[in-house]
DNA sequence: ACACCCCAGTTGTCTAGACAACTGGGGTGA
DNA sequence: TCACCCCAGTTGTCTAGACAACTGGGGTGT
């Protein structure tokens, strides 16, 4: 703390390289679990910004996990390790590159059809619109993961299928070709049994335990933009949630 | 908005007032999916605060998912409709009374036990500590949910087993018996399938799918206090995720 | 028609202070 | 010994401003 220097003139907001520093000194063990991180006043002395500034690099911290505040007290270090993406939307490529496998995908086919009464409800496409609809195996380290099919509105991407390798992150090129972030999704989790087909694709036993998501993304503001059911290995697949502690203000109207 | 009238001397602080009074306009339809909310510089105007608290109001709105700000344009309702628990920690009770079911236990046994090696490790038990653990079966509406194992530390909540009701929330007896409140989770879900003894007490057959959770449950500060393992039926259960768009400020740094 | 500039509106960041509410510890008085 | 009070330290809320950065639209000049 004492060596930080602030780039007053940098892009980067002071209370960003607060927050910056800080978990810095988390991550390097130079502030310990349980351990009081400097109070505002004192961040605020030191590194001569205003306590306001002091805190929102505190409250960044809370709500990022690794740390937390009480009211009288202090803020401090969390004692829960974190670090991972608990809750970020990934696609299936981002989250195999987190946990360091190679993922690439296998393509089972790739079509413009009308859009069904399932996902024209979930993106709320009238049902004579088309979708382009795209089905794959999903593949880590040369392991099938599972299979997976993609609805997108075509007025969205027409010429998608020109532009895609179905092998590759279809995420990075809406990103990159379309300009569509997705930044939310909702997902519904439920626990079933490989039919045959899958079976076959999985290389598992018809019967085999498998997770059944449907998925609906959103780009910022809400607008659907891709419905996704999927059906993952439960031999090699699991889900880690955290829940609680987000960005959780109001601690204070309820109560008991 | 133009009605609302602030009490300047409640114990309700202001942001939290008009960050109510917003939600209730946007439940009500009053504000519409896609429409801005009133600027920071408006509701400053109009109810005589600040505009950081103004701000604060707008900002709790977007932690809470209803509404998203985009700098230069205006701060927006969500399309997205939201107002399930989704994150929260929520106890089997909690969750069951939240979706209309009555919800209730089986006692299978409740005993103190060694902690075995894998509890041990979750809670970060030395080796010869006890702990209570108590086994039920789940029930909603008097449907049989899942089978449930609960590892708590013995010296967290000695006579337990004496106050407990078995079939009533644990949860709310640790925050109203012993002041434990549990707000954070870690959860890991695997999909497997029913041996004969969850098949038994669940009324459904050996090998049907089920949902396997592990999950460990902190306080604040981050000590573990519970571990429970739980196996649910895959055909009356699903697990509802929203990914994305939580508390993340830094939506700077990144960029391309 | 098109590029450019300017401007009003908006959110993002920051300052310098103020008082309230709570925590924990030490001292005082019964 | 114990209850109580007070006090320093801390976070929570709030004010009244300031400038920066960005958006979108209108006007101007070429």
């Amino acid at each position: 703390m004492e060596s930080l220097n602030l780039d007053r003139h940098s892009v980067v907001p002071l209370y960003f390289q607060i927050q910056q520093h800080l978990l810095q000194d988390i991550r390097s063990g130079r502030l310990k679990a349980g351990k009081p991180l400097p109070s505002e006043e004192v961040i605020s002395k030191r590194l001569r910004v205003s306590r306001m500034t002091a805190r929102q690099a505190l409250k960044s911290l809370c709500s990022l996990g690794v740390a937390y505040s009480q009211r009288g007290k202090g803020t401090f270090v969390s004692e829960i390790k974190l670090e991972k993406n608990f809750r970020q939307v990934q696609s299936f490529t981002e989250e195999m590159e987190a946990r360091g496998s190679r993922p690439h995908s296998k393509l089972i086919s790739s079509e413009v059809v009308p859009v069904g009464e399932e996902a024209a409800l979930a993106l709320l496409l009238p049902p004579e619109e088309k979708v382009i609809r795209i089905r794959r195996v999903r593949v880590a380290d040369a392991l099938p993961m599972g299979v997976e099919t993609t609805c997108l509105p075509q007025s969205l991407c027409p010429d998608l299928l020109d532009k895609f390798d179905p092998r590759t992150s279809l995420y990075r090129t809406l990103s990159q070709g379309y300009g569509i972030h997705i930044v939310q999704a909702d997902e519904v989790v439920e626990a079933g049994l490989a039919n045959s087909e899958e079976a076959r694709l999985l290389g598992i036993s018809k019967g085999s335990p498998v997770f059944l998501f449907t998925r609906t993304s959103y780009v910022q503001g809400g607008q659907a933009v891709e419905y996704v059911k999927s059906t993952f290995r439960g031999d090699r697949y699991k889900i880690a949630n955290r829940l609680g502690q987000s960005g959780n203000d109001n601690s204070s109207g309820g109560g008991m």
